[in-house]
DNA sequence: TATCTAATTGATAATCCTTTTCAATTAGAT
DNA sequence: ATCTAATTGAAAAGGATTATCAATTAGATA
């Protein structure tokens, strides 16, 4: 399920949220990156083309989406604050240690193992969090040269 | 292989540095604790019995141990900056969410899958990290109740 | 379309959390 | 016991996120 512009603001206008000249350019923002991107990025993006964009609204802006089910967070070793916009069905990330490009996958392997692992330990497993990080096919070249 | 005191006294003598009271307390604390403690957490537990140590040393001696290959580094959906004495063998992590217990577990099954999605993607998978949340035997029940 | 109002905004201040600075202390070598 | 560079705690500095608040505005209503 791939998550438009358009599937974004009927999602605001749901919750009741106003679709303000600030959140869209936000929101565009998220959706047009290939990689993912921290408040701070963002905010430095948008600045050049909206200079009067707030620190804050980009904050608040993130938190919505994070309430509504349509962010992604990662967690790579450098930092635990980048995000890009997500499906709401449960999937995993292949991040590029190259250019930061991040691509979804879902998880279908990982029934067997998780049922495994609870009948050794005796927990009761409720969720997961899984990312693999490499190069990308594009990225593996410059790799292998350097 | 398990980590002890012992075996972190040796590896601070081998890259040179100091056995003082106040690394030796955060260690102990971390070593002792069967869940995973913040920065925060830490210096609260020893400030009781312990009221001079400075919150400074408690994020030196976490570097430190980091450096040395010795932390494991949490990422719960709440807090990622929470963390465990570590194996330095690659190992993942089953988390409860219940009590906060961290039991340790090494990738087998993760092999296949990881070759597959590399073919799929043509990505060159470098690394991963992979976290299970649930309840631990003892929490099971007292989930199961309320 | 003009009016209205509660939601939203940007600037700023306030809060964390973490690192740096620095004079005083100290572990461990001699 | 003496020495010295590493280490320490307190306080300041820095960075990231959130709260505050008067001004603006989206969207409902007439
Ligand atoms: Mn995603
Ligand atoms: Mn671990
Ligand atoms: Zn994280
Ligand atoms: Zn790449």
């Amino acid at each position: 399920m791939k998550i438009t512009e358009t599937g974004i603001k009927t999602a605001l206008r749901q919750h009741g949220y106003k679709l303000t000249r600030q959140r869209l350019s936000v929101i565009n923002a998220v959706i047009s990156s290939k990689d993912s991107l921290t408040p701070a990025d963002l905010y430095n993006r948008l600045n050049r083309h909206y200079p009067d964009i707030g620190l804050a609204t980009v904050y608040r802006t993130l938190r919505l989406l994070d309430e509504m089910g349509l962010l992604c967070k990662l967690h790579t070793s450098s930092d635990c604050n980048s995000c890009t916009i997500g499906a709401p069905d449960r999937h995993h990330h292949l991040i590029c240690s190259g250019c930061g490009k991040v691509i979804d996958f879902s998880c279908r392997s990982m029934a067997e193992f998780e049922t495994s692992l609870a009948k050794e330990t005796g927990f009761e497993i409720k969720d997961h969090l899984l990312e693999f990080t490499g190069y990308c096919q594009s990225c593996r070249i410059d790799h292998m040269q350097s």
